[in-house]
DNA sequence: GCCATGGGTTATCGTCGTTAAGTTAACAAC
DNA sequence: GTTGTTAACTTAACGACGATAACCCATGGC
């Protein structure tokens, strides 16, 4: 209890700091003694998770270090051993998100080689099933501003999982001869008609939407025969 | 400078307190006299403007309800007199632009008795670029959670919008007789659709996109070619 | 035994949203 | 022309926040 500090300032918080009893400390380490090397790493990646967890249930700004520290049963500043501000923690969440879902695209692209609109098509709906069972982490993701360390990153997660997107585009521009078609336009468009469902649904709980299910496929179904119509000439709207 | 409180606790904070010299308040009101009633509501628009810009500049979290009163001129407790809280002010914008939102989409459905394929066509482009040039309320208003002052309101200002725009489709479906279609569900993919490529624009502002035009032209057709495409039967796309 | 170091702690800072209590200027009635 | 009343505003303070500085101490190589 001695004040080392040079100031001798009487303390003035520290009354219910750190005190909430709701948050009890996670006790399945295991051991009780203090770990040395490599050990970090867990804890690191400990406070990954209870982060993502917090941040999914309580959204990113009235999630508090010093929670995400009680959660663990440390202490708020122990958390910048690991990370150097709150901004990081959620920067790697990002990252490891973005990751998944560029992850889940290729995957579809290798794994089913047959007609390019059917794969488009399937992408499409896994874009949108994913962020639809992923919503805290789409959200943190898509629908906030990127923070800089994710901005500034050359291998920039979003741009790769795009990338992955215009493949199958330009697959089916050519399997399609769609002449005169702009696939990086139209990637960007179906991304953002993809990321439009996602993001409303999300963000709008309580709107009265049409059952999912017909909400999804009508919306891929759009989307898809959009890029094919949109592509070339509208000889069927009508609309000069 | 009278101590005039019970407690004679030492003050401990306010030394930088609305001590920032950058924030001058606006000097236009004229006179120097204290006001009375009527002035109030004045004051409140005023308080408005100034959330509004900086909520704009600096996000709404940024935002302190300090620096909201500094740029007036008035202390931060001065705007618990108008807003019972920070969100207040932050739901009175959003319902403000609600409802421009709405009435630019009526003025349009009113305005133009042409085909309504036309009318819709262009009401998806007014939206889209209502929202590129209203970034910051357009992310205020949509891209967070809604504060519960605007859900539980029974004038839901976005649902509000939303019927608007379904009335237009409804119109598509109609004189196109789409049969079949859900005129519903197709509202709120269109919508879901102009949302994501504003929603995605305002959020990633560092994103390679294709030229401004290009990509909100090719989009809007995209989705009404959708919704004509979309509503009866994929006799185009070939995918069973 | 010594000590560098990784994994923590406590104390403190300045700021935040918000509340409580007091001040002051403009009007109303007497 | 004093006396309320009240709208508009202030100062002081609270508890919580993100972050920093300074310290503590068990572990493990020497």
């Amino acid at each position: 209890m001695i004040n080392h500090a040079g100031t001798m300032a009487e303390p003035k918080a520290s009354k219910l700091d750190e005190a909430t009893p709701a948050l009890e400390p996670d006790l399945t380490a295991g051991t009780c003694t203090r770990k040395r090397k490599g050990e970090g790493c867990q804890r690191r990646q400990e406070i990954l998770e209870a982060a993502k967890r917090l941040f999914a249930e309580e959204g990113y700004e009235k999630t508090t270090i010093r929670r995400i520290a009680a959660s663990l049963g440390i202490s708020s500043t122990a958390l910048y051993v690991y990370f150097p501000d709150k901004n990081a923690v959620l920067a790697e969440i990002c990252a490891s998100t973005f990751r998944e879902l560029r992850q889940h695209c290729a995957d579809l692209r290798g794994a089913i080689p047959s007609d390019p609109l059917r794969v488009l098509h399937d992408a499409v709906t896994h874009y949108i099933q994913f962020g639809l069972e992923h919503p805290h982490e789409y959200h943190l993701t898509f629908n906030m501003p990127l923070p800089p360390e994710v901005k500034d990153n050359a291998e920039h997660p979003g741009d790769c999982a795009f990338q992955s997107f215009q493949a199958l585009v330009q697959d089916v521009v050519e399997a399609r001869q769609l002449h005169g078609a702009d696939g990086n336009a139209l990637t960007q468009q179906l991304w953002a008609g993809m990321h439009g469902l996602v993001s409303l649904v999300l963000l709008r709980p309580d709107f009265p939407w049409v059952e999912r299910s017909v909400l999804v496929k009508g919306h891929v179904q759009l989307l898809v025969e959009g890029v094919l119509r949109a592509a070339d000439g509208r000889q069927c709207g009508g609309l000069g």
